[in-house]
RNA sequence: GGCUCGGUGGCAGAGUGGUUAUGCAGCGGAUUGCAAAUCCGUCUACGGCGGUUCGAUUCCGUUCCGAGCCUCCA
């Protein structure tokens, strides 16, 4: 029996997972629409989410882990008009950045990765069977779903009806009987992307494509429901609904998923990252510069509810952090381990286990990596690396060897790269004669180049500077 | 207006009713041909005001400040 905690987003508590099937977890995330280049935000989000499949991973024997592609939406026809293309090229071509993109934050593709248009008929079938039993109604060939025939509508976010203000910020659509009434079909216009439909040529509303893809791969109800923040009003208590009068449970909200988890936004100061505030990062600037895995770990650095302020020097502290961590594993490089090998001591089981609390590991990790005895014995070294590498398994870092690592070439050619190698022998010789005049001034020539020379007992290493 | 969530040292970030994590950066020392790396040591903190308590950063109240949602958004 494990004792895993994970913040519920329903009760507002941390509670202990009890999986539906203990043999097999099923998780489901939001993910993004594919109509540009990712940004910070949606890289927190597919690093916290796959790192918790990691973690649950670890702890039991087999997770299926959804994570869907928004392909179809009125952001890709726009971006499709105005860069002349299909709506199935812009999505294609923004889906392979996306996931290459994600290989390199070691994100591992979820076991499956539906997109939207591939599950409109079966959207189709269950906004027909909301419309038969009332849940919906057909207004100027919009389907809307009729939110007062479900009265706990709002129950994950907690919000009374009566004491919002609807629309506040946007005018609300003429067609809706109720303001919150949301669209589960919208007619499309002659130029625009749509299906046959029994209400007419159109496409669904954004909030049904997770609701059915959901509820037709990993089955209602299943164990966790997660996505950003900003989709827990109106997108997630949208499925909630759909699905509680879709299966004709009104008063089990549990009968969609039993767990819900939200990540916390990226902040550029102190400001949500957002579209409207023109403060959007995109994942690539940093991608050009940083190894991807020190923008994981930078993700990483707050815990995943809670906000991520992205500042430069967070990416400089990860960075320091991990080369810290693989000075140690470079002195582990000889040490072999096996997969059945990894498993991590209590006391970091405790740190995960509750609600993904890495700061915490961290102060384990750093008391082990610090502790001399650990580096002594064969068995000692074995035992650390045995507990790196499990927290490399769940974590999605340390995934490089340590030469990778430290040479890795992100700017620079193979002819700098020989240059680089060149310089060090000259100065390895002239270090021998005991030329020191020259050896330091081939190492300001190594430093102008950006890289650090250190003269070790074994020989030299060296790696880039910051 | 309603509903959430926060305010911890230069920075990041846990946690706890009393021994004030941890990391990064800084500083001092050891080491080194000189360095770097490494090792050892080290300074700053819990928004304000009340209350409960022998004792509160931690509990309660209140206030100020900030962020988010109520619109598409990860």
């Amino acid at each position: 029996m494990n004792n895993l905690k994970i913040y519920n987003s329903i009760s507002n508590k941390k509670e202990t997972f009890i999986p539906i099937d203990k043999n097999n977890i099923r998780i489901y995330a939001c993910g993004p629409t594919v109509y540009n280049y990712a940004h910070i935000g949606n890289a927190r989000m597919a690093v916290v989410f796959d790192t918790i499949v990691k973690l649950l991973r670890y702890v039991f024997p087999k997770v299926t882990y959804v994570s869907n592609i928004t392909d179809i939406d009125d952001k890709i026809i726009k971006r499709s008009l105005e860069e002349k293309k299909t709506c199935e090229e812009i999505s294609e071509t923004y889906l392979r950045i996306y996931n290459s993109e994600m290989k390199k934050l070691n994100v591992d593709v979820p076991d499956f990765q539906p997109k939207a248009t591939e599950y409109v008929h079966s959207m189709i079938e269950k906004i027909k069977h909301l419309e038969n039993q009332g849940f919906a109604y057909n207004k100027d060939g919009h389907i809307l779903f009729s939110v007062s025939s479900f009265p706990k509508y709002g129950m994950l976010s907690k919000r009374s009806k009566e004491k919002q203000i609807a629309g506040s910020r946007v005018s609300v659509e003429s067609y809706k009987i109720n303001p919150e009434d949301f669209v589960l079909w919208k007619p499309s216009k002659k130029n625009e992307p749509g299906w046959n439909s029994p209400w007419g040529f159109g496409r669904p509303g954004w909030h049904t494509e997770c609701f059915a893809m959901a509820s037709d791969i990993l089955k209602t109800p299943f164990d966790i429901h997660g996505g950003g923040l900003d989709l827990k009003f109106p997108h997630h208590d949208n499925e909630i609904a759909q699905s509680c009068c879709f299966q004709n449970k009104k008063d089990d909200f549990s009968s969609y998923a039993r767990y819900w988890m939200h990540n916390g936004f990226v902040t550029i100061d102190e400001k949500k990252m957002s579209k409207s505030l023109g403060n959007i990062v995109l994942l690539k600037d940093y991608l050009e510069v940083y190894n991807g895995e020190v923008i994981r770990f930078a993700l990483l650095s707050a815990h995943y509810r809670s906000p991520l302020v992205w500042t430069e020097s967070l990416i400089n502290q990860s960075k320091n952090i991990l080369d810290k961590f693989y000075e140690v594993l470079r002195k582990l490089e000889d040490i072999k381990i096996q997969r059945y090998d990894l498993i991590l001591p209590k006391e970091l089981e405790v740190c995960f286990f509750d609600d993904l609390n890495i700061s915490n590991a961290f102060v384990y990790l750093n008391k082990i990596i610090r502790n001399k005895e650990n580096f002594k014995t064969d068995k000692n070294k074995k035992n650390l690396k045995k507990i790196l590498m499990t927290v490399s398994n769940i974590l999605g870092i340390f995934k490089h060897s340590p030469k990778e690592w430290f040479n890795e070439k992100i700017n620079t050619s193979d002819e700098n790269m020989k240059i680089i190698e060149a310089l060090i022998q000259k100065r390895n010789v002239a270090r021998e004669n005991k030329n020191f005049s020259l050896a330091d001034d081939l190492r300001k020539q190594l430093t102008n180049l950006g890289v650090e020379i250190q003269d070790g007992p074994k020989g030299v290493k060296w790696k880039w500077l910051n």
